[in-house]
DNA sequence: TTAATAAACGCAACATTGTTGCAATAAACA
DNA sequence: TGTTTATTGCAACAATGTTGCGTTTATTAA
């Protein structure tokens, strides 16, 4: 396995390995809160300078809802600057408050006659299929 | 013209009213600083639980994009519950920088097999009408 | 492997953003 | 127009985010 931030070009440090160790672990996205619990040691400012540069290297990305805490979740696949806004969904479940990214096979395209559109973000909200299954 | 905030069963105060003004104003959603700056008594406490009351009561909505201050517009049409979601979505142009509404014919529609889907909230980055002219 | 260099860490101190209790004041309603 | 109810704004605080700087750690090249 392969050191992702030396793929990034940035130091590897026990403290910025264990933060890419909880995003990893978990398949959702959380916010900063669940972070800060999980890490052995917490330190408020090192951890918001690595969401920082994990957030510029495109290790991470953030997902905002209104009036909700920040969620940041790892990327998968080449998110490059903009490009995971083309390959999946934010989505947001109503009854297990887990949000997560998802994958569409059929991405939107949203006609506007004169504007130029370069990215769409897509925020759904919802029962998640898990959640979908015990309603019944 | 009849007082929006006594239709919305709530009191009208002058403060409330010079808020609202300010929101009726601009034809694009705005962060606090904006309306702050237009403020002629401004009290931070007070214009916050204003904000607060305004998005309970369905008179403004946030708009909310990764990495930048909240934006709050003025609810057009019916919006109350989630609605204003299912109306239009949010633009903002990278050349002005300005974070408008945009009401749409044809909403995209995302299949999801066992996903219920409720809401979706959609934010675009592109040109406007008006910066795609002046380009050319 | 080790020394030199560059980067990250963590503390202190501060800036910004958001919240709450409470007394004074203003709006609503009968 | 007086009584009731809600809003306002101050003080005080909590949470979130930022910066300078000395110390420590990681990287790189000898």
């Amino acid at each position: 396995m392969k050191d992702l931030l030396k793929v990034k070009k940035i130091s590897s440090t026990p403290f910025r390995k264990e933060v890419l160790a909880i995003f990893s672990k978990y398949n959702n996205a959380i916010p900063l809160s669940v972070v800060e619990k999980e890490l052995k040691a917490y330190n408020r400012i090192t951890l918001y300078r690595t969401i920082k540069i994990f957030l510029e290297k495109g290790i991470i990305h953030e997902i905002s809802i209104s009036g909700e805490e920040s969620n940041y979740a790892i990327c998968h696949d080449e998110c490059s600057t903009m490009a995971h806004h083309h390959q999946h969904i934010h989505f947001k479940c109503r009854e297990c408050k887990i949000i997560f990214c998802l994958e569409i096979d059929e991405f939107p395209n949203i006609k506007l006659p004169k504007y130029k559109i370069e990215a769409l973000e897509i925020q759904a909200t919802g029962v998640c299929k898990s959640c979908n299954v015990k309603l019944f």
